[in-house]
RNA sequence: GGGCGGUUAGCUCAGAUGGGAGAGCAUCUGGUUUACACCCAGAGGGUCGGCAGUUCGAUCCUGUCACCGCCCA
């Protein structure tokens, strides 16, 4: 094996051999595991968020390959509609052109053109971390089959009814120029103001009725004022008109239950048009909606024309100045309030009427929530249930088209002749009418809509596939919280909807990647970290170890610092070097596994981790599994079990390839590359027992026999090594063969060891004696445990006294733990109420720590 | 305003049904031990956010307060 590790070469060498063997298609066997790939966006680049979630998903997919599943896991790209119809936009804004210019089906050309050159991106990123999907699956949410789910669905919806066009007040992103959903608009708390203007009584101008308001220049969409019926202020006052300032146009005086009186001046302007709460008051009240602003927030022709052509806020100042000029602006509060923004360009929402499609989400929700109520659907962890169950709780209807170009055109043809609608998934060319004259909807579907099919449409439907009688439901979706509403609900309602069955098992919830600093990384604060450079500087297997190191049981949120990328590549390079020396041991062509006692040690060891991995990989507790194996591989294999066979090379050669393919088996789902290449160097020892395999991906889960060995005297041994580095540290004899220590023991066989204790604790010799009679001058000594005593000759180098004083401090911290246990003991409420185990066991060491002390004061009182 | 999560060694974080406080990194000491200085050996370091309660016993359960973060309105 070579010297250093070259992640680079090695890494691409194998995950080229993985796919062009088609080791990630499912094999025609075993039970069926299969998992679908959250889409991350065609045009978008792999950020820590994706590594993150595609090393667990692919931590799942190889520990059940191992473990002899037949495993799915199905790639693909989302599309993206308003991200990547914006990215294109501005390209081609650089270009001095629009897309308006181009026009409709020109420009729709020119962003598939975008998604052939720059979609295959994300996925080429993907195999450089190593996720062993079947690319053989690969699916887009714009390719013709899920284009025909996404129809399927719609149709369905429509046909029962849960789907339906109406003029709503809708979140409207001026810039995108597209309605969004509620979901889709971020809440941040802004200072603003609260502006107090004087709307004068037609009938006696020189009194007036105040109103406050945040957005002054909606006020030419107020159709009335509406005060609280109860408010006394303003009884009198009910049924009257008012002049709107600025225009003189006059609106009604009226009564509504919803106003709060205690808000502002307890009267509100109603601007039906322009927001939600009032467009509920014009509902009930049957008022006009005058809408103010065109769809980039510009003030339109139904504002005076001097405020015509001015953007918002523009037409804010102006307007206030005015107001001010006219003696209307009573006053202006500092006002924090919570202010809309679109999620994917963060300009500020504008509430807005608008025709739009929607799904009735609440006639939907049932099913989704009982099913996850009985736990047909598991989340892990739990507690993100409340986050569904709030969602789907409180659900509203969700709207789903978009006025962009780029997505599912809505499958739905108006008759230009009858007005009629016709709802298809196949092309309608005609109206039931007989007119020819229809033309299909202008928008195109909200991109959550074709990925709430995901799980089925990836698998064929709305074809009845092999695919999907094999692989659905998938077993477990892998995913951050934050897009539990987005996405995770709206599979379990299209999923139960369409399928009738859950979508998926099991979802498994992680945290977010965040920076050293605990901060989200955005690029405006410039603290993006690139996965691919970590990839490039320390190998996929670094970042995949220390991002699986990392997730927690409870979902938290993951620091990424350097000191972690650091400790795991130094893991890495610590399995390379002992497999490095292992394998330059001149090879043996037979002999036992087991052979001797640190062999047999091991071997138990390897069980007992082999089946707490097997545990923890079934749990997702990924960080006990990364954190079992680094204990064991280092300390155990490393510092203890390979230093011992530096005495008995020959005779513990098979068990240290038994070990050492067990245990790369064991790492390969968290580090697949460095594993494989190992595996396939150790392929060629004469000891290797997988010779039939061709891959360890392809390998099976290490089978382990439940062993009979005891390891107390070998752990006893540990303790007299551990005891002996001890003093010599504190005595700073420094380097090895120096000494002859003397082990005065009870325990029988220990003098078996008398090998691994001169060599490991840098001895000259060990010699043993069954009771403690040693002589204590010049001798260092150690009390190891309640059995045994060690001493080590140091002429010249013992302080009698000091030894003594070490002594008595370890006697008195015994006899503090003898108390302790002994009050305990004599506590009748303890006795009574403790369980037996646990008594038994304060009873035990009770008895130790009493030996333990009886020896140290014999030794005490021969000094 | 409502909800959720967090507060444990200098730093980052583990600690399942309550029963002797842990890891990694950092620090200090020593080391040319037949793979690894990306190493080996040894050591120090915590009133488990505050208070109250339940219990024979609380880092863990209950209540309350404080601070930090996230989500929703």
């Amino acid at each position: 094996m070579e010297k250093n590790y070259n992640h680079e070469h090695v890494e691409d060498k194998w995950y080229k051999i993985w796919e062009d063997n088609k080791y990630f298609t499912p094999k025609k066997t075993g039970k069926p595991f299969s998992m679908v790939i959250p889409p991350p966006n065609v045009t978008g680049a792999l950020h820590l968020g994706h590594a993150l979630d595609n090393t667990l998903q692919d931590i799942i997919a190889r520990y059940h390959r191992l473990k002899g599943d037949r495993v799915l896991w199905v790639p693909g790209t989302d599309h993206a509609g308003i991200a990547t119809q914006n990215v294109v936009e501005k390209e081609l804004k650089k270009q001095g052109s629009s897309r308006e210019e181009l026009g409709r089906e020109k420009f729709v050309e020119r962003v598939w053109q975008w998604k052939e050159e720059y979609g295959n991106r994300i996925t080429s990123q993907l195999r450089k971390l190593g996720a062993s999907c079947d690319w053989e699956h690969e699916r887009f949410t714009m390719d013709d089959g899920l284009s025909e789910a996404v129809k399927e669905n719609f149709v369905r919806l429509y046909n029962e009814k849960l789907l339906y066009r109406d003029t709503y007040i809708v979140n409207w992103c001026p810039r995108c120029h597209t309605a969004i959903s509620d979901i889709e608009v971020d809440h941040k708390d802004e200072q603003g103001h609260l502006w107090h203007i004087k709307y004068p009584v037609a009938s006696n101008p020189s009194t007036f009725i105040t109103v406050a308001t945040t957005r002054p220049e909606t006020m030419f969409g107020d159709t009335a004022v509406a005060v609280n019926p109860s408010d006394e202020r303003y009884l009198s006052l009910i049924g009257k008109e008012l002049l709107l300032p600025l225009t003189n146009k006059r609106i009604p005086i009226l009564a509504d239950h919803h106003v709060d009186k205690t808000f502002g001046t307890g009267a509100v302007k109603v601007t039906p048009a322009h927001d939600p709460n009032d467009f509920q008051i014009g509902l009930r009240h049957g008022l006009e909606k005058v809408i103010v602003m065109d769809t980039s927030a510009v003030m339109n022709e139904n504002a005076p024309a001097k405020y015509q052509n001015q953007d918002r806020y523009i037409a804010r100042k102006q307007i206030i100045k005015d107001l001010e000029e006219l003696g209307l602006l009573e006053k202006t509060d500092e006002h924090s309030h919570a202010v809309g923004h679109c999620y994917r360009c963060d300009t500020t929402i504008e509430p807005y009427l608008s025709k739009q499609w929607f799904i009735d989400m609440k006639q939907l929700v049932e099913k989704p929530i009982s099913t996850v109520k009985n736990k047909d659907i598991q989340f892990i962890p739990e507690r993100w249930e409340k986050l569904y169950f709030d969602w789907m709780e409180n659900i509203r209807p969700w709207c789903i088209s978009r006025q962009i170009w780029w997505g599912h055109r809505i499958p739905v043809w108006y008759c230009e002749d009858c007005g009629s609608e016709t709802v298809s998934a196949t092309e309608v060319t005609s109206c039931n009418c007989g007119s020819k004259n229809v033309k299909q909807d202008e928008d195109v579907l909200d991109t959550w809509f074709s990925s709430a099919l995901w799980p089925f449409s990836t698998l064929g439907w709305p074809e009845n596939t092999q695919d999907l009688k094999d692989f659905y439901p998938t077993s477990v979706l892998v995913t951050g919280y934050d897009i539990i509403t987005f996405w995770v609900s709206r599979m379990i309602t299209m999923g139960l909807f369409n399928m009738n069955d859950v979508p998926f098992r099991k979802v498994y919830i992680h945290g977010l990647v965040r920076d050293a600093e605990g901060r989200k990384m955005s690029k405006s604060l410039g603290n993006v970290i690139d996965p691919l450079i970590i990839i490039q500087e320390k190998g996929a297997d670094v970042l995949r170890f220390t991002l699986a190191s990392l997730v927690t049981s409870g979902g938290q949120d993951i620091r990424l610092m350097d000191d972690k990328l650091v400790s795991s590549r130094n893991f890495v390079n610590k399995l390379w070097n002992v497999s490095r020396y292992i394998l330059m041991q001149e090879p043996e062509t037979s002999g036992e596994i087991g052979a001797t006692n640190a062999d047999k040690w091991i071997l138990s060891t390897f069980k007992k981790i082999t089946d707490e991995t097997d545990k923890y990989y079934n749990e997702f507790e990924f960080n006990f599994v990364v954190e079992k194996l680094y204990e064991f591989v280092w300390n155990e294999f490393c510092d203890w079990y390979i230093e011992m066979t530096k005495l008995t090379k020959k005779e513990s050669q098979p068990t240290l390839i038994y070990i050492l393919n067990g245990v790369l088996k064991l790492l390969h789902p968290i580090i697949p590359f460095i594993t494989e290449e190992i595996w396939q160097q150790l392929k060629t020892h004469p000891l290797f027992d997988d010779i039939e395999k061709t891959s360890i991906m392809l390998s099976a889960w290490p089978e382990t026999a439940s062993s009979s060995f005891d390891s107390s005297v070998f752990e006893e041994a540990k303790s007299i090594i551990k005891s002996t580095r001890n003093i010599k540290a504190e005595k700073n004899i420094a380097g090895s063969r120096k000494g002859n220590l003397l082990v005065c023991s009870t325990i029988p066989n220990i003098s078996e060891y008398e090998q691994y204790i001169t060599m490991l604790a840098g001895l000259e010799a060990t010699s043993f004696l069954e009771t403690s009679s040693a002589p204590s001058e010049q001798h260092a000594y150690a009390v190891v445990s309640e059995n045994t005593v060690i001493y080590l000759p140091l002429a010249g180098l013992i302080d009698t006294g000091k030894e003594k004083e070490k002594l008595q401090k370890e006697a008195e911290k015994i006899s503090a733990t003898i108390i302790g246990l002994k009050n305990k003991l004599g506590n009748k409420g303890f006795t009574d109420n403790a369980p037996p185990e646990v008594i038994e066991k304060q009873k035990q060491s009770l008895e130790e720590n009493e030996a333990k002390l009886k020896l140290i004061e014999t030794k005490l009182s021969e000094l």
